[in-house]
DNA sequence: AACTTTATAATTGTATACAGTTATTTTAAA
DNA sequence: TTTAAAATAACTGTATACAATTATAAAGTT
């Protein structure tokens, strides 16, 4: 471990909290299944100082839970949670986008325009993966552009809950193109400088979003949880 | 140590995290200052293994900062993050308040009523500790009737930085009695189960105290960082 | 004297050992 | 067979030791 951490500079807690957090993500470690912290330091090959603190870490991002007793599980899906998570997360990409408009300049406005023809050009070939990458990315520089370190913060952390849910969506072209199109206007609307409707338009999309996660959890709460 | 986490059956780690926690709010660890593990440790009479865990989780919260060397210091004061945090803060409270709404009961209306009354009686006596208090808890239940877990979350931990601030501000007779007026404005559109003036008024009444915290922490700036 | 280079010290990151707690199994009694 | 008690095992929480890294001081060079 330790000739790894200095190669890459890279902490093991790091590796292992970026390893949780996928296998989390991927379904890998189900929801709401116990962890033992010896058994999972033996599988990823380090000692429980580290995982512990990994393991710390995502609960704060509210990937795993902490009883009482100090047993640790895999956090639950829930329906309720993700109505909360989405609503939260309206806002605060609606905040970004405000402080976004007082900071962009030429040169952002072409890189945003940019990353929707990418899009519209991901959804002509149908690559959903693709589709989901320049989405993402069409927000984080949204995100960088505003400046606003707190918030993004904050989305950050509620990204990686999101991407929980994300993973078990299955889009629609429809729903794509439907996307393409809020994605413009909200482009528009930060060209004009007009913030009232560029988080009007960014909370609708953000929220149209919400109704599809929340078909998913459907579906597999009545399976599994 | 051990008597002590079996006694109470809280963890040494949680100790350290509220009473350093503490120090920071207080400013007994002054912002921008640095953190010697093994200092602190001695200094808490703990070892660095919950020490370290403590310090994660106020890194987590934004009390701590740790640079790319491993070290760790306070984390600085400055009017961009104020502002970013109380944008941030309102329109979580806002997100509340209208869940409340849905929730909502009888008794619960009787309680906030009660505590605007209490609060009132705190700034006749201008006693501010108390009325800090009451405004506080007022806005605490209305988190609890909500039963948003996730943004209730999101809320705590942006508080703990927000008492950085209260701390150091002084309000007038005149703040508080303008703070009494919007919580009732508040109880009043939550009664009338009128959302969007609640949600209004309730971002409004947070961003009130925006200006106040800002003038504090400019005088701060001036002076130490 | 200023600048490198080397050696030393301080500090963080990880592993391991042990203590304390909780869960599980076994044994005993009804 | 069920229930209670005791013993055992599994697991978490904390302390300590050590390895690796970074900062500081000392020595040497130009």
């Amino acid at each position: 471990m330790n000739e790894r951490a200095k190669a890459s500079r890279v902490s093991t807690k790091d590796i292992a909290h970026k390893a949780l957090r996928e296998m989390i993500i991927k379904g890998e470690l189900e929801p709401g299944q116990p962890i033992a912290e010896e058994e999972l330091a033996k599988e990823l090959q380090i000692s429980r100082t580290p995982l512990r603190e990994a393991l710390q870490i995502l609960e704060l991002e509210g990937l795993v839970n902490r009883s009482l007793n100090g047993r640790i599980n895999v956090a639950p899906i829930s329906i309720q949670e993700v109505k909360e998570i989405f609503v939260i997360r309206s806002n605060l990409e609606g905040i970004v986008v405000e402080d976004a408009i007082d900071n962009i300049t030429q040169k952002d406005i072409d890189h945003l325009t940019h990353l929707i023809k990418l899009l519209k050009m991901a959804i002509s070939l149908e690559d959903y993966e693709t589709i989901d990458r320049f989405g993402k990315q069409f927000h984080e520089y949204i995100y960088t552009v505003s400046g606003n370190k707190m918030a993004v913060k904050f989305l950050y952390q509620l990204n990686s809950m999101i991407n929980r849910y994300r993973r078990l969506a299955h889009k629609s072209i429809g729903d794509t193109k439907q996307s393409v199109k809020e994605h413009k206007m909200i482009l528009h609307y930060i060209i004009q400088k007009d913030k009232i409707n560029a988080v009007e338009e960014m909370k609708k999309h953000i929220l149209g979003s919400l109704n599809q996660a929340i078909k998913t959890v459907e579906k597999y709460e009545h399976t599994q949880f």
